[in-house]
DNA sequence: ATGAAAGCGCTAACAG
DNA sequence: CTGTTAGCGCTTTCAT
């Protein structure tokens, strides 16, 4: 007695619910049912009252591989930075997330500064999920990098610097600008013999190249020097760091009385050293910090920093990337966010 | 004259390059370029390189959306974190990151705490997106939000916290026995009247009141007093409640000769505050934080803490997502990664 | 060791 | 507004 069924070779269903269950179930097609969870104004009421007890009675969760394979749109956006930890870029991913979770899409972390770490693999890695977005902050040891996201046919954001020649999409600020002002800030507070601490990354010594520069053209240096006395350590900076720079800059130059740090960790650990040799701040010194980080308001004195909407740039550049996702016009693809010198009492 | 082919309703294929096309150059089927890129040693070496030479000159870069739908495997791992902002998950974090992107997995990464987050959002979006594991780190409101993503039959690994009765994996450290430890230690120290100060997460409160137990057992409270004195403020902990802390509970009961602090942020706000008032340390009051961040060892005093071996927790969460993902046998799926008081001049 | 066929679960395209 | 059909790009199953 044969059986006339062709074998069924299936892949045994994982038991996984589908979308044509929740449909069988509501008694419409499968593409009805789609339409009601993704387009419900396509779809009568009657209808969508249905799909929707199918998909409550039954707990149906969409599978977004299968919907993004079909639809090429896989709501789902790469962000790249150095590393997480002890970063100076959480406070935006933390804004670029809850954004872009508002909105249905999610973040897929990527880092492009641990040790070990092979770009290449890491672009594969989110150009092989097909995002419907990068955005890239701090970025990559090669240029060229970028740049094969983008002949990958994704939206790019670049975040933080206003100094590049962006590729695609920008937010961030100068930190050139960042540099100048903070030397006429010191300046303006009658500081003339000025110095920096800096990381080596490569956004911090544009700071700390502008703020020389400023300060030179000010006449905040010893006569005719041509930079500003500097101590440059390698990035990340520490607190560690910054007491060790104070030591070595005052033992270089003991009259300088205004410090321009890299980051808020860094003038935390100027302001320790300080307090250790007796160095009375800002009377002997004044110090400003980068980042506004939530400490430096508390430390004591509290921390003349300069900060930067972090949070603000996060939430942009979400919107960028869903912008483009649902080719909605961008009316302004680069936008600078700006940064405050926010005034306290170590100046 | 009419054309015989069937109208093709194609859905005109992007330009991008797929499997199909790497094979056609390599002249071997699709099915054989794919054991070529995963299961490199079914497949001989002639056709090897033959399609790895067709990958090369193309450029070619897998779609693993379509692959994780056919083999049902996303290559993908979700974390959870209450906010990644200041968060002290980071070192974890970072190296869970790290870990998965050396076996060729990615992280998404979700956040549980932001303002407006709804808990069910998030689990959909994790669930829809059918990763191979999820980690969860401070995790969830409800705990049956926990339960759901196991009944998805998602590998579940929950960490930093071996007092939960896991259900699924676990690696962690008893925040009991560090309260417990931290008091011991301070008893050691001939220490007599002691408090703490901490944020009223689940994690940070098991902490202090084993702290508050164990020296009260030990007999370092005020006569007759079942518990030390405490100041409890709202999670996230900063340096700012860490300073009003301070006073807060020197004008409560000022013969306070020893304090743990839940973080050592707030910490730096108790060193800080305790200059200001001129409190000397640890003289007068010996002062244990938690975390051992950065800066802890450059404070002056240098802070005595309480180190986690946060970069450990991720690397074993990774390998034991990877293991399950891969259906390796898992030796031990709850791990007790300790902890070290580091003790330095604040004590 | 290699290939042909048949899906994975969903949605775009085209009717009605 | 609803349904039919044909894929999205890959891998599984089965056969050779």
């Amino acid at each position: 007695m044969s059986n006339d069924a062709p074998a069924r070779r299936s892949r045994r269903k994982n038991g996984g619910l589908t979308l044509s269950d929740v449909a069988k179930i509501a008694g419409v097609s499968p593409i009805t049912a789609s339409r009601a969870l993704n387009t419900p104004d396509a779809v009568s009421d009657a209808l969508l009252q249905r799909v929707r007890a199918a998909v409550e009675s039954t707990g149906y969760i969409p599978n977004m591989l299968a919907g993004g394979l079909a639809s090429r749109k896989s709501r789902l956006v790469a962000a790249v930075v150095p590393t997480i930890a002890g970063s100076v870029f959480l406070d935006m991913v933390q804004s670029l997330t809850a954004t872009l979770a508002e909105q249905g899409y999610q973040l897929m972390l990527g880092q492009s500064g641990y040790v070990n770490s092979r770009e290449d693999e890491l672009l594969e890695a989110i150009i092989g999920r097909r995002p419907d977005g990068v955005v890239l902050t701090g970025t990559f040891r090669s240029d060229q990098a970028k740049r094969r996201l983008l002949s990958a046919g994704l939206p790019v954001v670049e975040t933080w610097d206003m100094s590049l020649s962006p590729i695609d999409m920008l937010v961030g600020f100068s930190h050139e600008a960042v540099g100048a002002s903070v030397a006429q800030f010191l300046h303006a507070r009658g500081r003339r013999h000025v110095a920096t601490l800096s990381a080596n990354d490569p956004r911090a010594m544009r700071r700390h190249r502008a703020f020389s520069d400023t300060a030179v053209r000010l006449g905040m240096v010893a006569n005719g020097a041509n930079a500003v006395p500097d101590h440059l350590v390698p990035a990340p900076s520490t607190a560690r760091s910054g007491r060790d720079g104070l030591r070595a800059l005052l033992e270089r130059d003991p009259s300088i009385d205004g410090l321009f740090c890299s980051s808020d960790m860094m003038a935390l650990g100027v302001l320790t050293e300080a307090q250790a040799l007796g160095i009375r701040i800002p009377e002997q010194l004044a110090v400003v910090g980068m980042g506004d980080h939530g400490f430096a308001k508390d430390l004591e004195p509290a921390l003349t920093t300069v900060q930067v909407k972090s949070s603000e740039i996060g939430r942009i550049a979400a919107e960028f990337i869903i912008h483009r996702a649902e080719e909605r016009p961008i009316e302004q693809a680069i936008v600078d966010v700006g940064f405050t010198i926010v005034e306290r009492e170590s100046t």
